[in-house]
Parts: C-alpha cells; structure tokens; sequence
DNA sequence: ATCATATTTCAGTTTTTTCAGAAATATCTG
DNA sequence: CAGATATTTCTGAAAAAACTGAAATATGAT
C-alpha cells in the first residue's frame, strides 16, 4: 500500500507515541496502518508500506489482536489472512482501557490484597505503613468499581455523558 | 529504611508495574518506598533501602518531581533534601493522568491538527483515508475538551461521582 | 576560605528490548 | 501426495534503556 505524506507522519507519530503506551514501535505503526486503510491488508503488504520485516509483522499482528484491536479476515480468491482494524473511535478508546486494565489494575489488586492478608499478623510493619496500603486498595477498588459500572453503559449515553463535561456534577450538588 | 516483607512486596510489585505504565523500575520503586514511608527520606537512605545506585536514586527523584509525585523536604539539623511522597490516592491519580495526558494526548493532537492542515491540498490522499484521520482528532478533541473540565471539579464532587458508577447515566436518559 | 558533605553529571557497562533473516511449520492447491 | 505459498518460531545482531561508580560540581558549616 502506498502510503501518501499525510499517512506517512500519522504512522510514524504513532509509532513514536506506541512506546509510550506499552507497545514497541512496529506494533503501534501497524495498528495506525491498518485503523488508516481503506480495505484489510495482508501481512506482506504491511511489511512492505512500513519497511519492516515479515516476521515482525507476524508478532505486531499477534500482539495487536491479543489486544482486540485488530481481526482477522479474508479475501475472496487469495489464501492470505488479512487483517483490518476497529474504525470506531469509541470502540477504541474502551478496548485499550480495558486491556490496560487487565494488565495493570487487575494484578496490582491481586497484589494490594495479598499484602493486606499478609499483614493480619505481621507485627513488624508500622500501623502507619499498613493504612497506606489499605488506603491505596480502597482507592483501586473504588476505581475498578467505578469503571466496571461505566463500561457497561451503552455508548450513545457514555458519548453523551462526556459531551456534558463537567455538567453531570450537577446530579450531585443538589 | 529497613523494609518489612510486605513492604517489599509492595515495592517490587509497583516497580514491574512501573514499566508498564511508562517509567522504569527504579523510579516507580523509590515512589513506592516513600508513598508508604512515615517520614521524608533523604537520598542515599532510598539507594540503600532498595539496593540501588546513588546516582540512579538522584535521577529518579529528579523524574519523579517532574511528575509532581514528590516533594522535597528539610528535617531540622539535617543538610541533606530529603523527599516525601504525596499521599491522597486521589491526588496521585489526577497527577499521573494529568502527566500523561501532557505527554501521551498533547503532542498527539499537535500531530493530528497538521495533518488536517496538511491535508487538505493534498489530492493523493484518498478522502476516507482523511476522514479517518479527521474522526481520531475530533474523537481526542473531545476526550481532552471533557477531560479538562472534569479535573476542575472540586474533589469531594469527584469523589461522589465516582461512587454513583452507574447512576450518573440518569442524567442523560430523562 | 577551607574542609566536609551532599548532589549531579558523565562515561562506560549491563540488561532489556526490538528486530531481521533463516529455518521450521502449517496450510492450501491441484 | 507433491509442490507452492503463507505463517510462525527461533537465533542472534543491533539498538535502546537502565544502571553503576567515579569524577565533577555545588552547598553548607566552621
């Protein structure tokens, strides 16, 4: 596929900012090819636009669907897999929260609990320090509370909701 | 800081975590170790409580200050700086998000804002190639527009938000 | 101003991550 | 089943990041 100027610095800034989102460069290059692409791409033709090895590819593709950005489909007539990315920005936004989630809240709770049920009977750690980590517990499971909730809501009232900004406080003044 | 088992573990984990979300081992430990100490710490007390190098300690704190997760300190009769860590969990989190926000959001909406500008005499690309780039930035518009009202809000009101989960949508459905 | 102590900077080393290319495996076609 | 094509796995090279220890600089006390 060839890529025009305009493509060209949207995949590479992506690329950039990739890394600091937790996914090397290739990875997030590819999901901006694919978000980009009028039609599903084979991998081949991904690794050539990007001028990267094949293989990479192969391990971008596996990483990229692991986190449900991209799928899997074919073409009528040619064995290759190809591959296309979620267009809806919203879709987007919900399933990197939620892949963000599982990897970094749900072991972190794992962990806080564990350290909790740890310290029932540990007499050397100061009281101060164990209400540290209670605090933090409460705190992320208030937040993984909340955002189980949230993402439950249908998208049209979670667009609408965020397109009322800071007006949805007003349910709480009173 | 001689540091109890469950404090180790705490640290630890957060270091790996660390990674994950954008800064390295060594500096999400030292937020650990002083997000759960009692007292403000000084420098060389940190590298020796984790193991690590004098000079590793100076620039994680240097980071972690730009981040505006710590603060620095005196203790009476003590030359050395020594460095606390804010407390509030709710405190962190806006700060964190705020920072990334700055690092990851900003520079994408710069990069988005010159390809529409760049795209629009540029013929060679097709159009849904530039409507797609046009839906990711008035996607993040809104997301940044919605995000920089909410953290306006006054704390306690957050808070309170949170807590209803779900039930904000009521105020959309009507 | 001198000395002691604290902090930062820098150069080099170690570790980790990324990536390419080859080899191995799997899948499809006739 | 044989050959062709597609995909994945693996090994090692290259690049990037993290980290250390020493040297340089800064700060403060006497």
């Amino acid at each position: 596929m060839q890529l025009t100027p305009v493509m060209e610095r949207y995949i590479l800034h992506w690329g950039e900012m990739g890394t600091r989102w937790g996914v090397n460069r290739s990875v997030a290059q590819i999901h901006a090819l694919l978000y980009l692409a009028e039609r599903p791409l084979p991998a081949d033709e991904i690794a050539e636009s990007l001028g990267i090895a094949r293989s990479n590819v192969s391990n971008g593709l596996k990483e990229l669907q692991s986190w449900q950005l991209i799928s899997l489909t074919h073409v009528m007539g040619d064995r290759r897999d190809h591959f296309e990315a979620k267009k809806e920005t919203w879709d987007i936004l919900l399933t990197i929260v939620e892949g963000r989630k599982q990897r970094e809240i749900d072991p972190t709770l794992t962990m806080l609990r564990t350290c909790m049920t740890e310290a029932e009977d540990d007499t050397e750690t100061p009281e101060e320090i164990k209400q540290r980590i209670a605090d933090m517990l409460s705190f992320v499971e208030t937040l993984a509370g909340w955002y189980d909730q949230v993402k439950r809501l249908p998208k049209p009232t979670l667009i609408k909701l965020m397109q009322m900004g800071a007006k949805v406080a007003n349910v709480v003044k009173r």
